[in-house]
RNA sequence: GGAGAAAUGGCAGAGUGGUCGAAUGCACUGGUCUUGAAAACCAGCGAGGGUAACACCUCCGGGGGUUCGAAUCCCUCUUUCUCCGCCA
């Protein structure tokens, strides 16, 4: 959520940057305007009645110890009919704030200065690429090499659950295992603090980081005990930090946790979501961090330092874009995608995002720092996937396919009793 | 799941209807003293809104109510603790 002030002083440029995402919000930007405008100046009233009722009811106080029975209870019906006038005022002032937050959660956060506009995923800015396309004798696609393989069962997992919801087993359980544990060493080598974090969350927690009230469609929600199941680690690890105040010191603060992911992903189909494209239910490891608003961009490039090191231990061919305006995600004000080339599909497949938040999730879970003059700031989240493991684990199954089995990078071999999955 | 107790500032802990945004201690910040540090002493020290700055408003787990006036009384929800039951 942007910042109310932000809005009141700076919405010519707002709307003019809002545009980047292809949408418009001069209309919802006038009527926030509006109703703030308005609430200010019912607030005021309601405020400047608190304060004659606060006046009365002391001098009440003083006319009864006083002994003055008479003037108390005349004093005091008149107060009464303050307090009834007031009682209206008070509502008038919750309903304006409903309304007026309600009008804030349509805002999506300000792009940077540097995002491209564009409609969609083919506007996205290619930033840099590494590697090389695998040359290969043999070229399957990773679900026909994991059924000859047999380590990933996808007809089991729809026994058992439903399609999405892939099995994995033998080999193909170790080496998903491995590469968790391998991302996990390489985030804590880079100075994070690992966290195990609940699965659920509850609603508050979904508005904090901005899956509520946009995407509840795109959640796993658990009616009786109303908890949503997460759809990325970010959930949990970024509320850890909702309602508090960071010492500057602390700075900067960072998290990973390993979890599994629930996504409905409702209205997906064809190749997309073929073998292990998209999922209901996946793994990821998920870096965060909280940080000084000066240095957010600063530590974005740092984080996308990090994931890139990842890809490039593992020997798979990427590519790093920039999303576009009108691919950036609701909450985000600059984001970074990592495609893994996928031989066999002949495509790139994204593997990590990596994104600024800026203040924008800071100021919807009331997260804040006291800067050098004392005075609270909202800090700046960022978060990314470092990363998620089903396409890892397809690129590698595909790009590491030989006759004679699926070769192990060797960054992953010291956490795995095989060099060679066959 | 059943019964009981509790929830106050960063922490500990007073406060049971009237000047309480809240005693006191610890922690923290600044100063005095000291060659330096510690100790001691002095001062400051919650958050949000509002203002040019004051004023002023709101917040004592959340929500609602009683009252001229609520941290204090009532209702409700949540959480924590203790006992019983169940259980990986």
């Amino acid at each position: 959520m942007l910042l109310i002030s932000n809005i009141r002083e700076n919405h010519e440029e707002i709307v003019q940057r809002m545009k980047l995402r292809n949408v418009d919000v001069e209309h919802v930007v006038e009527k926030i305007l509006a109703v703030d405008k308005r609430k200010r100046e019912v607030q005021k009233r309601y405020e400047d009645n608190q304060h004659a009722i606060h006046i009365s009811s002391k001098e009440i106080g003083d006319l009864f110890k006083a002994g003055n029975k008479e003037e108390g209870n005349a004093l005091r019906e008149k107060a009464g009919s303050l307090k009834e006038d007031n009682k209206l005022l008070h509502e008038e002032v919750n309903r304006l704030d409903e309304e007026l937050l309600e009008l804030m959660y349509q805002i999506p956060n300000v792009p940077h200065e540097s995002i491209a506009p564009g409609k969609d995923d083919s506007d996205n800015v290619e930033i840099s690429k590494w590697g090389e396309k695998p040359n290969l004798s043999q070229n399957k696609e990773h679900w026909v090499l994991a059924r000859e393989y047999g380590i990933i069962d996808w007809e089991l997992g729809v026994k058992i659950t439903g399609a999405g919801f892939p099995v994995y087993r033998g080999k193909g359980a170790k080496l998903q295992r491995a590469l968790v544990q391998f991302f996990l060493d390489e985030a804590e080598d880079h100075g994070y603090e690992e966290i195990n974090p609940p699965f659920l969350i509850n609603e508050a927690s979904g508005y904090g980081t901005g899956q509520l009230p946009d995407k509840d469609g795109q959640m796993y929600h658990t009616e009786r005990d109303h908890l949503y199941l997460i759809p990325t680690a970010e959930v949990p690890i970024t509320n850890i930090y909702r309602d508090t105040i960071i010492k500057e010191a602390d700075f900067p603060l960072k998290n990973v946790a390993f979890s599994p992911c629930f996504r409905r992903e409702a209205g997906s189909y064809g190749k997309d979501v073929r073998g292990l494209n998209r999922l209901h239910q996946f793994e990821k490891v998920e870096i965060v961090q909280i940080v000084h608003p000066n240095k957010s961009f600063e530590i974005l490039e740092e984080m996308v330092t990090h994931v890139k090191g990842l890809l490039e231990k593992l020997g798979l061919h990427y590519r790093v874009v920039r999303l576009c305006g009108g691919d950036l995600g609701f909450a985000s004000a600059l984001t970074y995608d990592f495609e893994v080339w996928s031989a066999a599909q002949e495509r790139w497949l994204e593997v990590s995002s990596v994104s600024n938040f800026a203040s924008f999730q800071a100021n919807r879970m009331k997260c804040r720092f006291k800067d050098s003059n004392g005075k609270t700031q909202l800090v700046h989240t960022l978060n990314g996937s470092a990363m998620a493991l089903p396409r890892i684990m397809a690129a590698i199954i595909e790009n590491y396919q030989t006759e004679e089995g699926i070769v192990i990078p060797e960054c992953i071999q010291k956490y795995l009793k095989f060099d060679i999955l066959n």
